[in-house]
DNA sequence: TCCTCTGTGCTG
DNA sequence: TCCCAGCACAGAGGAC
């Protein structure tokens, strides 16, 4: 092709869409909008844009499924298409809007398909003098490569001239018509000439030039089967022909000036990314502009303890705050509704003293109101913050009980969505790997500016997003006055000894290396024993074991434990080993010789609760995570014994009995259960009892611990497939247990239901107390993202009015330790569980107090009943 | 050297 | 087609 030619990219609308929609499974947005297709072809216009940057552009359509052209001659034109996906539909609207938003023509015409729009076009630009590529998936335009029109094919990202398709065909692109007509296709209902198929027409086309001279000389043709039915169905093969055969005289204009491609409308493809939520795209859109907004002022800086004092004093409630630096505060930016940002650096002499003096008035303070995101970090500034008195308002929560299940609710993410404003990155910032951006920098500046005021923009509009739901009152009653006390309880840390897990490091090094020695000697060679490529590669192939599995997403060979246990039950020594080797390395390099590392000058561990992640509503904990301490093994509980109390004190271990069951007998009502909890009764005996439909006094233990397994079960929405996993019993003798349990407890049977159902309808499933989870993919038509959501819903309403209560025990027994034993302080919190540490002369007391406070959390159905120990260690204070 | 993905395993 | 919610490790391979 000639280069000096302009050159027309014309794309096959439908062709692309199908194409994107197939390709691309389970994207939608957070209403539940299916979004895959737009996404596809929307990435798909763009690469091509930005590529090939073509001269001119054109997106064809068929105008409705009835093209009746086709239809006319051959009724059964395409009778056996099947309609449009129910989850494409709404999309194409959305497809259409960013066409336009490139400012793209659509082309179409009444009664005629989108082949024979590009077709006609496709020859009336070439003969203008353009060189022409048509976009598309399909085959059948083929057809009409020439010397000026090209086919670049969306599935195999390959470009068709006249030789390509030569190639790959087997004929030249004029006689792809021919093939057509003799083979059919089933797809458009096509007839074709029976018996002869793909290989046989392309055979038969090279012995005879082309269509008609093989139909004027079908008697000469060799084989039998192709001859009579060549010679009996001469018009099924004319009829095929001009069905297949694309239309190139449709009375349309080729009209170059309105296909010349222009830039496109970036506020309306900016818009369209942010009701679909493609954000990476709406990043790429506005980076490197400010989207619409007004731009952010950068911060100006005080420099002296009294330039803080006039800046800050002048400023009224609300006031929006904004720690600054990574990963320790260097500073702290404020301001008013409106005005400029003051920033105050710490490393500025007195400034950070006179910063908290001025913090410590505010949050004292209960007229003041503290807005800004992630307030945790500013309160952290605060010695005396878990008093805070003051209001807070944090977008960051607000972003998470508005949609929990997304993926971050960092600044930068909602900045984006909601302002459509790129913000700087701190590492744009200056703050690089081991680097802090240089006193009174601009970058530092510019930075803190954005992080003020972003939340000053936003809040109000947040609020009341809130404030049409039920979840302003969850943010009031549980988010806001959690914050304090999760501040209270990561500065205070719990103390760690050290030496005992220096001495369990060299236990454990000592028994890691016998046995890392008995596996080489076992496996015959030495290989590296946590990698599970080299131990699937000695089992399987060297020592030729029997697969047992093989992993999801690369197929390798399985050597999880359940795969090494099954291995072991064969007989085989080395798996044996292997498993005792993965555990002790598993706790030594996780646990003991990693802990130590993290403690402070305090000696003390510090880890971070995580307010905006879990999607249920629960907490979760990192750097360390002190929610995942070994306890189910006797090596690894022993890790416990590390985490002591200080001289004088104990710990003490709060923890609620059963309280997803007890949530799930209030929530469904059942009458059954809540007797069983009022009676105090062992709830895994009774539900065993129940299934079995057996005398309480006569369950064995195999039958319990059954019980057990399905009472979690239908905490999870479990299926009888994963009951006979879990259980290694056939899956009919699961499906009974389910079904017996669900007979006998009814009214679970009806809460599932119900919350499956709401959900259909509404989207989402709320906890007790208001707390939302949106489920998008509830109502998908793929099984798989259909039946998670399902369980999901299921989960959710119990596991999240669970974390809901939690928070609420969290934020009363911190109130009342600080009205009545200010000596004591919560230190960890672990789904349902609190640990305290407080005076040995206390503990009774306060153990007291701790049990009415968490009891008494509530007024359900079921009494909330909560186990109490303690001890100087947390091994011995859960004994 | 750093980052991301994968497989694995720890908790409630 | 495998049961909800998390975090973190080591290995492996690619980008820089």
């Amino acid at each position: 092709m000639s280069s000096s030619r302009e050159r027309l990219y014309l794309i096959d609308g439908y062709s692309n869409i199908f194409r994107a929609f197939y390709a691309i499974r389970g994207l939608s947005n957070s209403r539940g909008l299916p979004t895959n297709a737009v996404y596809g072809f929307l990435n798909m216009l763009r690469k091509l844009l930005r590529e090939e940057s073509p001269e001119l552009v054109g997106v064809a359509f068929d105008v409705s499924d009835e093209t009746v052209v086709r239809k006319e001659k051959y009724e059964d034109y395409k009778a056996n298409r099947k309609p449009m996906p129910e989850d494409l539909k709404p999309q194409i609207p959305w497809i259409r809007k960013t066409i336009e938003a490139h400012h793209i023509p659509i082309l179409e015409l009444e009664k005629y398909e989108a082949d024979d729009v590009l077709g006609t076009l496709a020859k009336k630009a070439s003969a203008a003098g353009y060189d022409v590529v048509l976009v598309s998936a399909d085959k059948d335009l083929m057809q009409l490569v020439d010397d000026h029109v090209s086919v670049f094919h969306t599935g195999r990202e390959k470009l068709y001239d006249k030789q390509a398709v030569e190639e790959d065909f087997g004929v030249m692109p004029g006689r792809i018509v021919d093939i057509l007509a003799l083979k059919g296709d089933s797809v458009d209902n096509v007839p074709g000439v029976p018996g002869i198929g793909d290989k046989g027409a392309r055979q038969l086309i090279s012995e005879f030039g082309d269509l008609d001279t093989l139909l004027d000389r079908a008697g000469e043709v060799g084989r039998k089967s192709y001859r009579e039915n060549l010679l009996e169905h001469r018009d099924k093969a004319e009829l095929s022909r001009e069905l297949v055969t694309i239309h190139t005289d449709l009375p349309i204009d080729f009209d170059a000036g309105s296909l010349r491609h222009d830039p496109p409308d970036s506020a309306a493809l900016a818009e369209i990314c942010r009701e679909l939520e493609f954000l990476t795209l709406l990043e790429e859109l506005t980076a490197g502009e400010q989207g619409d907004a007004t731009p952010m002022t950068p911060a100006e800086e005080v420099v002296s303890s009294g330039d803080w004092q006039q800046a800050s004093h002048g400023l009224s409630s609300p006031v929006f705050v904004a720690a600054i630096g990574l990963p320790e505060p260097r500073g702290l930016a404020v301001a008013g509704s409106n005005g400029s940002v003051t920033f105050a650096d710490f490393h500025r002499q007195g400034l950070r003293n006179a910063v908290i003096d001025t913090l410590e008035r505010w949050l004292a303070d209960p007229d003041c109101e503290l807005m800004g995101h992630d307030l945790k970090e500013v309160l952290r500034l605060a010695p005396a913050g878990g008093a805070a008195r003051a209001e807070l308002f944090d977008t960051m929560l607000a972003s998470y009980l508005l949609r929990s299940a997304a993926r971050a609710h960092t600044l930068e993410d909602i900045a984006l969505e909601r302002l459509r404003v790129s913000l700087i990155g701190a590492e744009e910032a200056g703050w690089a790997k081991g680097h802090e951006p240089g006193l009174g920098a601009e970058s530092i500046l510019a930075f803190a500016g954005e992080r003020v005021e972003v939340p000053r923009r936003l809040a109000a509009d947040m609020r009341e997003e809130l404030g049409a739901s039920e979840l302003l009152n969850v943010y009031r009653r549980i988010e806001a006055p959690l914050i304090p006390v999760l501040v209270d309880m990561e500065e205070t840390g719990v103390l760690l000894d050290v030496d005992f897990l220096a001495v369990l490091s060299d236990e454990m090094g000592a028994e890691l290396a016998t046995i890392e020695g008995q596996i080489y000697e076992l496996a015959g060679d030495r290989f590296n024993i946590n990698s599970p490529r080299q131990l699937g590669e000695v089992m399987f192939e060297r020592l030729g074991y029997p697969v047992i599995r093989k992993t999801r997403k690369t197929k390798s060979h399985s050597t999880d434990q359940a795969t090494l246990d099954e291995l072991a039950a064969r007989g085989f020594e080395l798996p044996e080993k292997i498993l005792r080797f993965r555990e002790l390395a598993k706790l030594k390099s996780t646990y003991v010789d990693s802990l130590p590392k993290l403690v402070g000058k305090d000696a003390r561990l510090h880890t971070r609760y995580e307010q905006a992640v879990a999607a249920t509503g629960r907490l979760s904990s990192a750097n360390p995570n002190l929610q995942n301490i070994p306890i189910r093994s006797e090596d690894g509980r022993r890790i416990r014994k590390a985490f002591i109390a200080g001289a004088g004190r104990v710990l003490l271990v709060a923890d609620y009995n059963q309280i997803e069951l007890r949530v799930l007998a209030h929530i469904a009502e059942e009458k059954e259960l809540m007797a069983a909890f009022r009676a105090g009764e062992d709830i895994h005996a009774t539900t065993a009892a129940a299934i079995f439909d057996i005398d309480a006094g006569l369950v064995s233990p195999d039958q319990r611990r059954a019980a057990k397994v399905i009472n979690f079960g239908i905490l999870y929405g479990m299926s009888a497939f994963g009951l006979a996993q879990n259980l290694k019993i056939g899956r009919d003798e699961a499906g009974r247990f389910i079904n017996s349990y669900l007979e006998r407890f009814s009214a679970v049977k009806t809460y599932m239901d119900e919350t499956v159902e709401l959900a259909k309808s509404e989207g989402k499933v709320e906890t007790l107390y208001g707390r939302v989870r949106w489920l998008p993919d509830i109502n998908s038509r793929n099984f798989n993202l259909r039946e998670n959501a399902r369980r999901m819903a299921i989960n959710a309403r119990i596991q999240g009015t669970a974390a809901d209560l939690l928070k609420l025990a969290m934020i009363a027994v911190a109130r009342r330790l600080r009205e009545e034993f200010p000596t004591a302080h919560l230190l960890l919190t672990v789904h349902d569980e609190l640990v305290l540490e407080v005076l040995e002369s206390d503990v009774e007391a306060v153990g007291e107090a701790l049990r009415e406070e968490m009891q008494g959390v509530a007024e359900l159905s079921v009494p909330l009943l909560v186990d109490l120990g303690w001890g100087s260690t947390w091994f011995d204070a859960k004994a």
